[in-house]
DNA sequence: GTCTATATTAGGATAGAC
DNA sequence: GTCTATCCTAATATAGAC
């Protein structure tokens, strides 16, 4: 079972999910978490701190789905592999759309806090170059630069969708639907 | 010369560019407009209602420079009149970025507010019929949902670069250079 | 229309009992 | 470890003079 430091953060991230990194309000998740104002301020220093180890939980979690839903296939066709890993963002469970939207919140905070920027981009950096790899499995003979210039495109693309879908101006499989044709797209002009 | 109205709008579009829609503070408006405090509550009902008068002031500001500049250049070739149209939105002046930043904290502010969702679904549905009507210039057999669809890929792309540099993940150059390049790879796949 | 001064409230944080 | 009660500050909003 597991403790309250974790229902807390467990309760954050649905609540993140709900009202946003900036929307999330101390009492409010004493409450969804089922404990004591004062509970939060002893398992954390203060809000900043509940914040950041929620964002790492929540980044935890997501590796693992990642992991394990690329392994639980066992796919051997790199271009499912590269299909599969980018599908994985748009599905409407708690847990992808948790995810999505921390890391929506992420972008958006970055934008306004100089002491993210630094972090994410190095993370976007390292998810950007996991694409290339998959890209260049699919089409060996590409330039380094060519792959991971197309990965962008993908990557950001992703990022787009993911912002239009929790905003709620596109539907799941609509999205599902875009970056599979946007996929085609990219690796009809690299085989060229 | 501006009201004094105005000028608050214009300070708390500079400060929403700044410190995100969310960030806003009224005093810090007020020193920004060089108003009191007071002031901005005779012009405005309440903080929302800068908010709401701001975002449309922006959006007025924007839909002006598109059309001025498009106009400016009298371009007769489609395909120069969609790059320069996308790229619109990748330079590093005040008003572009004022614009930009409100434009992503909106739909940030969407995903956890149901009042924003309807309008900004309805400005995204015309702004991406008005990119597929400039792809089915450039391609005029195309059908219509493979238009849209297009279109779709290219405004979600532009969304997320325009993310990914003003949380400072991607310089304008790069952003210009990827969404160009898109331009081309889903021209070459419709033309083929 | 604009300012200064002040009321009100919300929300983060702490103290102290158990 | 956990709770209740309370404090403190920051930020919104109003009143009233000019």
């Amino acid at each position: 079972m597991a403790d309250r430091r974790t229902v807390i953060m467990e309760a954050a991230a649905r609540l993140i999910a709900r009202r946003g990194v900036r929307g999330l309000r101390i009492e409010e998740l004493a409450a969804e978490a089922e404990v004591s104002n004062g509970l939060i301020y002893y398992h954390f220093k203060d809000r900043a701190g509940v914040l950041r180890a929620t964002l790492e939980f929540i980044n935890d979690r997501a590796e693992r789905y990642t992991r394990d839903h690329v392994a639980a296939e066992h796919l051997s066709d790199p271009r499912r592999v590269l299909e599969q890993t980018l599908l994985l963002e748009f599905q409407d469970t708690a847990e992808v759309r948790e995810n999505s939207t921390a890391w929506g919140e992420l972008r958006a905070s970055a934008m306004f806090d100089d002491l993210l920027r630094a972090d994410l981009a190095e993370a976007t950096k390292v998810w950007d170059q996991e694409v290339a790899d998959l890209i260049a499995d699919v089409v060996p003979s590409l330039a380094p630069s060519a792959a991971l210039a197309a990965a962008q495109r993908l990557t950001t693309l992703l990022e787009g969708l993911s912002g239009r879908w929790l905003s709620g101006g596109l539907t799941v499989d609509r999205a599902r639907e875009l970056i599979l044709a946007a996929i085609t797209v990219e690796l009809t002009h690299l085989a060229k």
